[in-house]
DNA sequence: TCAAGTGTTCGGATTCAATTCGGATCAGCC
DNA sequence: GGCTGATCCGAATTGAATCCGAACACTTGA
């Protein structure tokens, strides 16, 4: 029976379990990330764990949440400088500071994000594809004649669903075989792509390697 | 200490131990694929399972792999047609067997495929992957025209790694935003619109959104 | 055919993390 | 102070994962 945390002190003891867990995956592994150890990094004692979250699982769901709603904030303001520039441009520029933003404090999110998705399954960073579909409006707001392209909201879903889950899976191998900058150029230059042959006339000369146009 | 089965009856063992964890995954879930069941189903001891196996996360590996050699297999044949089709088409022929395949079986696989993501760290479907790559290999012997194209290892990359994880991403939500077949449609145009704007000269006037060229 | 030696199976005993629950403590209010 | 609900606690319970030593099956070679 999980209830709201209603006193300060108890919106604090919510916050340092995740901030525990996050800590603790982050440093330890997900192995180590026990209900015991949660407690034990956040301070308090086990049984305060099932106050407000209903089982380790919602603990875990929490600590995706706290990531996705983080990234997206550091995705958010950039939005009015991104649908100034080309596609490429921004998509390249939102690339860079997601890096930059799972580099930060030694790479804690970094680490974690490499277990995440064994923890909570669908590993869904609401957050950040609620502001990556906002970034795709406003853009189309200032660039209306985009919004001819053919097919764009599949499109659009690949671009964000695809772009995130890509640069994920990448930043969780071992042994990447190709560098974050040449899959973030890769990236950028595909979303490009695909924005140019989508708004190009129909009968637009094809290149080699046989008919390209869609249907 | 796990050995490997020399006799025949263990080798049924470790196919029984490998094909009642996919059964009652698909059948009864995560929470109760739990190694007594998994014994239970495939007939044989609990202690039996750690003959083979270092542990469980051993066997959730091996179900992995399984699924990941059978979708291989399931592809691999089409190869030769596929390198005789155009980018677009050979792409949506390999999406649309993959969904065949994740079909068979009264969903089998696709049942397991939403849970898997969750019970093995990172998710590896090498053997698919690998399959994936050859066929890139073929085209490109067939195609040679299209080695020229920018940035083509990165771009493969993302094919490949990107396309299978957009749609199990897919297969696996709750309330797809859009339909399987809009995002094989999406994914076949959009490789094929790379490959075009990735072979186009540098000079090539460029679409609406301003500048669209690489670098 | 038998016996030794190795591979295989088994399931009760052990270990440890997740969760529960009844009571102690705290904050706000009369 | 005395009351009430919120918060916190950690020992006890539960159940899954794993271990291990005995029992059984197969192969070999005399």
């Amino acid at each position: 029976m999980p209830r709201k945390p209603q006193q300060e002190r108890a919106k604090a003891t919510v916050a340092a379990i995740v901030d525990a867990g996050l800590i603790v995956l982050a440093r330890e592994g997900p192995a180590a990330t026990t209900t015991r150890r949660i407690a034990e990094v956040a301070g308090i004692g086990v049984g305060s764990l099932y106050e407000y979250f209903d089982n380790r699982e919602a603990i875990h769901q929490a600590m995706v949440d706290r990531l996705g709603t983080d990234a997206a904030a550091a995705i958010r303001p950039m939005i009015p400088e991104l649908v100034r520039m080309s596609v490429r441009d921004a998509s390249l520029a939102v690339l860079r500071r997601a890096r930059q933003f799972l580099e930060q404090d030694e790479g804690r999110y970094l680490h974690c994000i490499r277990y995440m998705t064994s923890l909570v399954r669908g590993f869904p960073l609401r957050a950040l594809q609620s502001v990556l579909s906002e970034l795709a409006t406003q853009y189309l707001i200032r660039h209306p004649e985009m919004a001819r392209a053919r097919n764009l909201p599949a499109m659009t879903y690949v671009f964000i669903n695809g772009g995130i889950y890509t640069v994920i899976r990448h930043l969780s191998e071992e042994v990447p075989s190709i560098s974050f900058d040449e899959l973030a150029q890769a990236l950028a230059d595909m979303v490009a792509f695909c924005m140019q042959g989508s708004l190009a006339p129909l009968d637009a000369p094809a290149a080699a390697g046989g008919d390209v146009r869609p249907r």
